[in-house]
DNA sequence: CACCCTATGTAACAATTGTTACACTATTGG
DNA sequence: CCAATAGTGTAACAATTGTTACATAGGGTG
């Protein structure tokens, strides 16, 4: 049991029993950049809730194509999870963590009586279907209502403030995948965005101006 | 107090004392096709419950545009209004009858006390969200990794299916609009599905074949 | 240093989607 | 019946995005 964690719950507002269940059954993960909490059509038992550190959050279609949904940092928790847990059904998105993490795995066994039992428990699991509710509808509004370009930069931006960085480590192939597109869109996109002054790049990345 | 309204509350699974407080806290609430249940900015402190007939549920952008999301029908309920209600957030989406539909509307306060009181109704909420969540991801499949040909042929197909009917009463433009592109292309391209023997083309109306 | 692999730049072209303009037809209301 | 309006068909063109192909540059390794 570690410090970091008994800390994080103290600060979730959650009532004492509740954070003692917490810590009884729940177990730390941690996790390196790049490696995978979800795959898709992986079951899992466990609802992962991030300490520290974030994942990336991807929807992808039967033939290998994928896209950026969001972002869950410290605090959040996977709402498809719960649902997909739930149904004990096979996930159609992948959580990868964009740097190194650290979740608590919670049973997915508990949770229903927690619900009942403890209305700040409550609170936070509708607040996290609120919250991914929401950025699933702004996945959406890039999709539908942008065009690459502002797609583009608004990834960027999104990126930066998930990472509180202004130095963007990726690819224009990285790039690419995450919106769904092909790497010499992104050269090209991403030059424009330079010409403009909006960025400035360099090899593996791009500095937010 | 309808005998429908009483009917539908029976096939729920919901427990007795549950069924009571729907009764007795919730008003019906009719509606004609066309008009809105739920308008952007518009506050609400009611859930509905769709009895009969169904809803289309719509996203909107900041200039008006729109894109279609999913249709909400006999028994389901709206996701989004709960945590638009329980953050008393404005609405960023709309739901429009698509035909002549009868609501039961229970009021937002009543929720969470329900939600820790009846295992019934918690697990008809949690059913709720895992439905539309599931049914956002579609829709973002849709505009993500779909062109715009495909796009209309499913979006005809799950008319077909939400409505029952072969026949679908809508206009080019009306179609134009729930897709967020120009009526020019859906003509062109219902044309091509048309060739394709897919569909018959009337005035008004289009038969999935 | 030579070699290799990855990342990026760029041109040329194809496919898809969006826009404008106008013709024609069906329906409606006087 | 006539005029007005809404719905559809179609062509021509523009803008955006996708694809292919190849050049160049940086960084690491033997």
């Amino acid at each position: 049991m570690n410090e970091q964690i008994a800390q994080f719950l103290q600060n979730q507002n959650f009532e004492p029993q509740l954070i003692e269940e917490l810590k009884l059954s729940g177990r730390l993960k941690k996790i390196t950049a790049g490696s995978a909490v979800i795959k898709p059509g992986m079951p899992t038992s466990e609802i992962p809730l991030v300490i520290s550190g974030s994942l990336k959050v991807m929807r992808q279609d039967e033939d290998g194509k994928e896209i950026f949904l969001y972002y869950l940092e410290g605090g959040d928790t996977c709402a498809m999870s719960i649902t997909c847990c739930m149904e004990s059904k096979k996930s159609a998105f992948s959580a990868i963590a964009e740097e190194d993490s650290t979740l608590w795995m919670i049973p997915m066994a508990m949770l229903n009586s927690w619900v009942a039992k403890y209305p700040a428990f409550r609170k936070f699991v509708f607040q996290a279907y609120q919250n991914r509710f929401d950025e699933l509808l702004t996945a959406i509004d890039s999709v539908a209502f942008m065009k690459m370009d502002e797609r583009l930069y608004k990834y960027l931006l999104d990126k930066k403030q998930a990472s509180g960085s202004f130095e963007i480590k990726k690819t224009h192939e990285q790039i690419a995948r995450e919106l769904n597109t092909s790497r010499v869109v992104i050269s090209r996109l991403l030059k424009q965005l330079e010409n403009e002054g909006k960025i400035e790049q360099h090899r593996n990345k791009i500095d937010i101006l």
